[in-house]
DNA sequence: CGGAGTTGAGTTACCGGTAACGTAGGTCTA
DNA sequence: TAGACCTACGTTACCGGTAACTCAACTCCG
């Protein structure tokens, strides 16, 4: 029996007997075979069932939450995440697209829209779908899911104006994913020119967005500025460090300060608070990359930008 | 100039003149050529470099340390991760294990000892370094890094009996990654009756083991067995949503009741107070898990069975 | 200066599938 | 019953690299 017969039969591509069918399928079970996915590619100068997927780093759970709903959504349709952590240097994602590009993956999933001037020329002549996520890239190269992180930082500004504060303060790390923290910080810094209050402190920690670090930054920042009305973090980790500095030192909340945060993380579900933050549907940008993306793979159109947009939640820490 | 000599360049292999391997180089920078790693791994019958890591779940934090641990030392020895959740269901594990098999990677981590049948006869026949992590196996298919969770489970029972309990609770989840869970459990309550104390009460929840339902779940589980001493949770985040509850019912810790987590979460730097808690090193059980599979790839050899042990940490929760 | 060794390059075959085409034998229809 | 058509299977070539081999030209030395 020829090999085409039984690439035939494992493909059910029809064009052979039932017999026939029965005896390959008695010969695969035979010999434990399992096909070479490797060699079909090849043969058709295809791609593989790869996604690469790159992401700052795994630390920070915004980005997990972002990959589960990325991997979920890929496995469901046959194909596979190929990690990528990038550790927030564009120069790691450049090696690792070119690495991952060598691998003919089926489409991409980069987190963030900066990359240097090679990755983007390598990504053009690879023509795959792409999507970059996180920060909304309203002219993407291929495809752009997020939200604007601007916008989300100024409203975030804009609702404590509201409340009545006048000194604002800011506590981010250097470690920022995708500069979209700093788009945040931006958008933030603007809405309170605009309404006419002063950002007195912004603190830029050499650190991870984590609890600890929010903790220290607040005692930081209040030792240099005791006068701060309010401070708006990096992100909820960060916010809930401040949390517990602030129980700590029997500073109250939101009485002697305002505390807002960014994200939405689970554990806001047990505070005995609610925090102030800026929900964010991480998981809802990994599946709709996802989709997208597969959809492009598949040879469907799908848009070119989705904003997944944000919701700010009021709480009672200001 | 045959493809050959464009190879043994690119290679760097050697038998080649200095003006031939100008005159390639400047080719393959006019041209943007990408060499596709999919045609030598073809040509070989080599294996890519790729590794397979399934994890039951990003949503569960130590998993994704664990991750973490694996992919920064994979990608420093150029090899990449490709993911698989398995959800807990060995089904989809055996699902996921054939799919990357067909695709020849390097090596694959496994998390958890326990496989279908057919998941075995498949790893068999690969014939691939295979690394078991998490519930340490002391006969692995090939090799295992973890600990030993019942040793964990049955410390923290005899720890907690030498500070008086007597009546015990226990509270986890029935999303029981790779059944380590259990494995504590059961070192738990076999401390218990061999120190002569009572294991009143276990709680199994049907949720993931967050902090929600750690909060929940402690609601419970005093409201049926009000005198229930002391409870060990399956995890720090649900042993956190207890403290929570208790905050805000006005349970005092540890004068009304004695909490205790397991695997201590990041989070712990800021609270009050020190959690009792299991301390198990995440990040190494990751690493040591991908320079063991690197090194059998590389074809070293590398102990089979690799323990990283655990740490009790005392804390003034109980 | 002839034969052996070295260097740089080309030629051929192959990995494991699949596209495209070929063909024997049967069936159907005018 | 001849020709058209279909069915089930086989044959060949190819994807893009690399191993193994061949070979021409040059170098070296007794």
């Amino acid at each position: 029996m020829s090999k085409m017969t039984a690439s035939r039969v494992l493909r059910e591509e029809g064009g052979y007997s039932e017999k026939t069918r029965v005896k390959v399928m008695a010969e695969v079970e035979r010999l434990g075979y399992l096909p070479n996915r490797i060699a079909t590619v090849f043969s058709g100068d295809r791609s593989t069932t790869f996604v690469g997927v790159s992401i700052p780093d795994l630390g920070n759970e915004v980005f997990t939450h972002v990959l589960e709903g990325i991997d979920r959504k890929l496995v469901s349709f046959n194909h596979q995440t190929v990690l990528g952590m990038t550790q927030h240097e564009l120069g790691e994602e450049e090696n690792w697209i070119e690495t991952v590009l060598s691998w003919k993956p089926a489409g991409l999933i980069l987190t963030g829209r900066a990359h240097t001037p090679r990755a983007v020329q390598l990504l053009r002549s690879a023509n795959i779908p792409l999507v970059e996520i996180w920060d909304l890239n309203s002219s993407p190269i291929d495809m752009s899911v997020g939200l604007n992180h601007f916008d989300s930082g100024y409203d975030m500004g804009r609702f404590l104006l509201s409340k009545g504060y006048a000194r604002f303060g800011y506590v981010g790390t250097s470690h920022d994913a995708a500069n979209a923290a700093t788009s945040r910080l931006n958008g933030y810094a603007k809405a309170i020119e605009d309404g006419g209050g002063k950002l007195t402190r912004q603190l830029c920690l050499n650190d991870i967005p984590g609890f600890y670090p929010g903790f220290y930054g607040t005692e930081q920042l209040l030792s240099s500025d005791p006068d701060v009305e309010v401070i708006f973090f990096q992100n909820d980790n960060m916010a809930i460090g401040a949390v517990h500095f602030c129980q700590a030192q029997n500073i109250r909340i939101p009485e002697d300060i305002g505390i807002a945060g960014w994200g939405e993380l689970p554990i806001a579900s047990v505070l005995p608070y609610r925090l102030t933050t800026m929900q964010v549907n991480h998981l809802r940008i990994g599946q709709l990359a996802a989709e997208n993306l597969l959809l492009k793979i598949s040879g469907d159109t799908a848009s070119a930008v989705s904003d997944v947009g944000f919701r700010l939640v009021p709480g009672d820490t200001v």
